[in-house]
DNA sequence: AGTACGCTAAACATAT
DNA sequence: GATATGTTTAGCGTAC
C-alpha cells in the first residue's frame, strides 16, 4: 500500500508534474504498440529519480520564506541580545533576570530533554500509527505548550548558570592568562548561538504546528527575551564543569557557527561521550530550516537507553543506508565511531535525515488536515477521536463498519479525483508500464490499500499501484471459494477500479498474460468451464525473502535519500500502522488479525494454502473460516458486457452483480494480500 | 552490466 | 466467422 502505492503516499505537492506526464502515457493504453514504450519511457522517468527531487523541491517550498527569513531575523536578533549579554558580563554586572532564574534552576534538566526528545523518539510514521491525527495534533500541542514551558524554565537556568561561569571567569581571569578568557567568551557565544537555533527550531516546530503564526515579531517575541543559553543537550556539559565550555572555544573561531559539523556531531554524540560541544551550526538547510535538533533528540534518547541503542537493531546499523551486521552492541558502537563519525558524508546524511523527519512531519500534519477535511465533508464523524486511532487494537467491528475508517491518510473519496495515499502521483493516470508496484515485492498489503481507497480507485481514473498478479490474486481470494472464472477477474478488476473501465484490450490482455504466466495462478476445469485459483506457495515464492524494499511511498518519500533503513523503518511503521492483517507475516499481529479476519490467518500463518496446484477437480470448495458474505456468485458471463465500456464510472460499478454496497465494502476489506 | 520483474503489444491456438 | 480464452514471445523500462 502504502507505498508505491504507499510510497508515493507522502508526496504532496508535486503531483503536477507527473499528472502531465501520466496524461500524455495515458493515450498509450489505447494506442498501439509503439504506445507501450512511450508512454513506459514517460512514466518511467518519474520514477524515483523524480520523485527524489519532488520531495526535495516540496521540502523547499514548505520551508517556505517565512521560515527562512524568521531564522534570519532571529539570529539577528539572538546575537545582538548576546553580545549586549556579553558586554554586561564583561563589566561584571549581573542582570536582574539571573537572580530571579537561580529558582527554578534545578530539576529541569531531565524533564526538559525529556519533553523535546519524546515527541521526536517516535517517527512520524510510528506516532502516525498509533495515533490518530486530532490525538497527534492534541498530543503536540501538548508537547509544544509544555516545551515552552520548560524551555522558559530551562533558558532561566541555563542563563543562571553561564552567569555563575562568567562570574568564575571574571574571577580566575584575574589569575589566567587572558586567552584563556576569551575561550571562554567565545564558547559562551556558542552556546548562545546554540541555544538561539534551539529556539528557532521550536518555532519553526510551533509554525508546522500552527500553534504559531509564522509572524517573526510574534514568533520570536516570548522566546526572544529569553536569556540565550545553549542547547539543553549541552546542559550536562555545562553542569560538568567549567572545562567543557572552553574547548569548543577552539572551534568557534567562527562566531557565526556556520559549520557544519554541529549538525553531524549531534548526530554521532550518543557515540562518545559529548566531551565538547562543538558550535552548532548556523547552517540552514536549503528549504531554510537549521540543521539541529533532529539528531540531537535522537542523541539523547539514545543515551538514555544503555541496552539498546536506537541505530542498532536486529544486529545491523540502522544508520542510513548502512545496514552493517554488528554483532552486539558494543561492536555497533564501535562501528558507529568508525564508519560514522563525523565527517562530510555523516554530516551530509545526517542533514538528509532531518530533511526526511521534517518532511514527515509536515506531510503527517497536511495528511491529517485533508483526512479530516475529508471525513468532515463525507459526514464520517470527523469529530470522533479517532475511527483508527488504534491501529494495533483496532478490532474488525469498529474499524469496518464502512471500510473506511482506519487508513491515517486516506477517506473514501467519492468522486473526487483525489490522490489515495498510497498512490503517488506518478501513477495518476499513468498508463506506462513498468511501475513497481507496491504489493509486489514487499509486502505491501494491497487488500489495505483497497479496503482504505476503494472508492477512490472505484470513482477515480487512476491505476491502482498494484501489479496485475497482485490485483488477480486479490481478485481471486476475496472470493469465498477463491476462484474465479476469467470474466469474472475483468469483473472484479472493472468494479473495483475505475482505471480499468476502458482500456479493456489492454488490461484484459495483461490479466490473461499474467495468469498464464505465472505459476501462482492455476487453472482449474470446473463444471461451468475454467476458473483460476492462486496457488500461495507459489505466489510466495515470487516474493523476495527480506522485505527490505520499501513501498514505494517510502522510496517516493525519500528518493534520492536512499535510505535504506528508513525505508525499512517507515515500511514497518506503515506495515504495522493502520492495518493490522496485511502484511509480512512477521508482522502479522495475530491477535488482531485473527479477530479481524477469518481469512487471513490462514493465509498469514504460511504459505499454507493447501490450494491444489493442480487443482484438480477441486470443485468450489468452500473454506470454513472464510467470511461468510456473498461475494461471489457473479454469474459470469452477463458482465462481460460491462467492461467493455464503462458501467457506471462513479457509483457502484456493478450494481448488477454485487449485492448490497456493505458487502462490497466488505469484501474490500478482506485481506486477500495480507498474508503476503 | 547483468538480471529479474512488470507492463504492453502482438501473434497464435483453441474453444464456444 | 466472430468472439472469448489461453499461451507464448518480444520489446521496453525500472529496480536491484
Amino acid at each position: 500500500m502504502m507505498v508505491e502505492s504507499a510510497s508515493e503516499t507522502i508526496r504532496s505537492a508535486p503531483s503536477g508534474q507527473n499528472g502531465v506526464g501520466s496524461l500524455s502515457g495515458q493515450a498509450d493504453g489505447s494506442g498501439s504498440s509503439s504506445g507501450g514504450g512511450a508512454g513506459a519511457a514517460g512514466t518511467a522517468g518519474g520514477g524515483a529519480g523524480r520523485d527524489g527531487r519532488d520531495v526535495a523541491a516540496s521540502a523547499d517550498s514548505n520551508g517556505e520564506m517565512s521560515p527562512a527569513e524568521l531564522l534570519h531575523f532571529q539570529q539577528q536578533q539572538a546575537l545582538q541580545v548576546a553580545r549586549q549579554f556579553l558586554l554586561q558580563q564583561a563589566s561584571g554586572l549581573s542582570s536582574p533576570g539571573n537572580n530571579e532564574s537561580k529558582q527554578s534552576a534545578s530539576a529541569v534538566q531531565v524533564p526538559v530533554s525529556v519533553a523535546m526528545m519524546s515527541p521526536q523518539m517516535l517517527t512520524p510514521q510510528q506516532m502516525q500509527q498509533i495515533l490518530s491525527p486530532p490525538q497527534l495534533q492534541a498530543l503536540l500541542q501538548q508537547q509544544q505548550a509544555l516545551m515552552l514551558q520548560q524551555l522558559q524554565e530551562y533558558y532561566k537556568k541555563q542563563q543562571e548558570q553561564l552567569h555563575l561561569q562568567l562570574l568564575t571567569q571574571q574571577q580566575a581571569g584575574k589569575q589566567q592568562p587572558k586567552e584563556a578568557l576569551g575561550n571562554k567568551q567565545l564558547a559562551f557565544q556558542q552556546q548562545l548561538l546554540q541555544m538561539q537555533q534551539l529556539q528557532q527550531q521550536h518555532l519553526l516546530n510551533l509554525q508546522r504546528q500552527g500553534l504559531v503564526s509564522l509572524q517573526p515579531n510574534q514568533a520570536s517575541g516570548p522566546l526572544q527575551t529569553l536569556p540565550q543559553a545553549v542547547c539543553p543537550t549541552d546542559l550536562p556539559q555545562l553542569w560538568k564543569g567549567e572545562g567543557a565550555p572552553g574547548q569548543p572555544a577552539e572551534d568557534s573561531v567562527k562566531q557565526e557557527g556556520l559549520d557544519l559539523t554541529g549538525a553531524a556531531t549531534t548526530a554521532t554524540s550518543f557515540a562518545a561521550p559529548p566531551k565538547v560541544s562543538p558550535p552548532l551550526s548556523h547552517h540552514t538547510l536549503p528549504n531554510g530550516q537549521p540543521t539541529v535538533l533532529t539528531p540531537r533528540r535522537d542523541s539523547s534518547s539514545h543515551e538514555e537507553t544503555p541496552g539498546s541503542h536506537p541505530l542498532y537493531g536486529h544486529g545491523e546499523c540502522k544508520w542510513p543506508g548502512c545496514e552493517t551486521l554488528c554483532e552486539d552492541l558494543g561492536q555497533f558502537i564501535k562501528h558507529l565511531n568508525t564508519e560514522h563519525a563525523l565527517d562530510d558524508r555523516s554530516t551530509a546524511q545526517c542533514r538528509v535525515q532531518m530533511q526526511v523527519v521534517q518532511q514527515l512531519e509536515i506531510q503527517l500534519a497536511k495528511e491529517s488536515e485533508r483526512l479530516q477535511a475529508m471525513m468532515a465533508h463525507l459526514h464520517m464523524r470527523p469529530s470522533e477521536p479517532k475511527p483508527f486511532s488504534q491501529p494495533v487494537t483496532v478490532s474488525a467491528a469498529d474499524s469496518f463498519p464502512d471500510g473506511l475508517v482506519h487508513p491515517p491518510t486516506s477517506a473514501a473519496a467519492p468522486v473526487t479525483p483525489l490522490r489515495p495515499p498510497g498512490l503517488g502521483s506518478a501513477s495518476l493516470h499513468s498508463g506506462g508500464p513498468a511501475r513497481r508496484r507496491s504489493s509486489d515485492k514487499f509486502c505491501s498489503p494491497i487488500s489495505s490499500e483497497l479496503a482504505q481507497n476503494h472508492e477512490f480507485y472505484k470513482n477515480a481514473d487512476v491505476r491502482p499501484p498494484f501489479t496485475y498478479a497482485s490485483l488477480i490474486r486479490q481478485a481471486i481470494l476475496e472470493t469465498p471459494d477463491r476462484q474465479l472464472t476469467l470474466n469474472e477477474i475483468y469483473n472484479w478488476f472493472t468494479r473495483m477500479f475505475a482505471y480499468f473501465r476502458r482500456n479493456t484490450a489492454t488490461w484484459k490482455n495483461a490479466v490473461r498474460h499474467n495468469l498464464s504466466l505465472h505459476k501462482c495462478f492455476v487453472r482449474v476445469e470446473n463444471v461451468k468451464g475454467a476458473v483460476w485459483t492462486v496457488d500461495e506457495r507459489e505466489y510466495q515464492k515470487r516474493r523476495p525473502p527480506k522485505m527490505t524494499g520499501s513501498p514505494t511511498l517510502v522510496k517516493n518519500m525519500i528518493s534520492g535519500l536512499s535510505y535504506g533503513a528508513l525505508n525499512a523503518s517507515y515500511q514497518a511503521a506503515l506495515a504495522e500502522s493502520s492495518f493490522p492483517l496485511l502484511n509480512s507475516p512477521g508482522m502479522l499481529n495475530p491477535s488482531s488479525t485473527s479477530s479481524l479476519l477469518p481469512l487471513s490467518h490462514d493465509d498469514v500463518g504460511a504459505p499454507v494454502e493447501p490450494l491444489p496446484s493442480n487443482g484438480s477437480s477441486s470443485p468450489p470448495r468452500l473454506s470454513p473460516p472464510q467470511y461468510s458474505h456473498q461475494v461471489q456468485v457473479k454469474e459470469e458471463p452477463a458482465e462481460a458486457e460491462e467492461d467493455r465500456r464503462p458501467g457506471p464510472l462513479l457509483g457502484p460499478p456493478n450494481p448488477s452483480t454485487t449485492g448490497p454496497p456493505e458487502d462490497r465494502d466488505l469484501e474490500e476489506e478482506l485481506p486477500g494480500e495480507e498474508l503476503s
